[in-house]
DNA sequence: GGTTAATTCGGACCAGCAGTCCGCTTCACC
DNA sequence: GGTGAAGCGGACTGCTGGTCCGAATTAACC
């Protein structure tokens, strides 16, 4: 009887490969292009062994998403001013939709899988919460969900090529919500 | 050689059994649980007349959800005011809140389908144009767009049931956000 | 009523994809 | 090395939207 604490190195091997080749071929290929056989074989790996690592293809999105959400999460919760912590609502608001405009193609497809999807996140989760906790008014709770709604990356991209509005636009209508009261 | 003007009446009947079909169908099992086949089968039809009335799935949920569409347009194209032409803006996001509260299910099926299925939809341009006519403040038309999208009954649902706001609560969000300047 | 061509019907069929299954292989601890 | 837990791979399943085409129906015209 073997107890394991480590992870088995043909398994770390793996989880790498699985996750670098999906993260390239979702920056190539988009998202919505990409099967889980595609990213097997690019991997070099059976198709069950992408299931076993990542349990499924909303996870294995999240994955590749993460290194980046941490990024941010990190600047937020133990950076300098004015993002980090007692920092200005403005500030954060920017970051998020920096963020949001970043990974769009990622974001895009996460919000489409499953019913909540888009907040049930675990990322969307700390982004509410820090931003009901900046933002100021009657009903920070509600205001915080409607923001990081405006924020989501279909609507954005919907703003953007079928109504043609500018990101800078949409980056100050996004303001004016957030100062809603 | 036989020029016809009118709608063959199998094809009539078809159409309205199939309507009527996926409209009961829709409503009891909800419509994610209703494939194409169950209407095809409810109706008493073969699957390929339904595709041929309808086109596809998208163009189906749209039909069944037309008539209610239909009347709130007139109600706000040709009624009286508060609601009718040159009525206010509250009573005109409390109507739209209403008009997706009882039609959730369908709204979110069609949220579901096609990169922008919501803003698409001949209807919806037709409430945000009205409501950006209607509005006042610096970019009406961005305004506009942020409050449908706050409408959107994924996200009403969403508050609802996973985070227990009221629907009078959410109702009063939206209204604040329509107030944004 | 009969003829005829356009229209419609229907259900077998197809393609694509997430996720499962299980016999075989590999790892790592003793 | 021996051993058994962990991992592997790729054939397979289940489901569904949408297509296809030979057969059946309809209605304009005679």
């Amino acid at each position: 009887m073997a107890r394991r604490f480590a992870i088995r190195q043909d398994a770390a091997r793996n989880r790498a490969a699985i996750l670098e080749a999906a993260t390239a071929l979702f920056d190539r290929e988009g998202v919505e292009g990409v099967s889980m056989d595609d990213i097997a074989e690019a991997a070099g790996v059976g198709k069950g062994t992408v299931f076993r690592r990542f349990g499924d293809r909303t996870a294995l999105i999240e994955a590749v998403l993460e290194p980046r959400v941490r990024e941010l999460r990190e600047a937020v919760e133990t950076g300098p001013p004015p993002l980090g912590p007692g920092g200005t609502v403005p500030a954060y608001v920017d970051a998020l939709f920096d963020f949001v405009w970043r990974n769009r193609p990622l974001i895009r497809a996460l919000e489409h899988r499953g019913p909540y999807a888009y907040y049930a996140n675990d990322a969307s989760q700390f982004w509410i919460a820090e931003l009901a906790r900046r933002l100021e008014g009657v009903d920070t709770d509600y205001l915080a969900h409607a923001v990081l709604t405006a924020l989501r990356a279909d609507v954005i991209d919907y703003l953007i090529s079928a109504r043609g509005m500018t990101r800078d636009r949409i980056r100050a209508g996004v303001q004016l919500l957030a100062a809603a009261r």
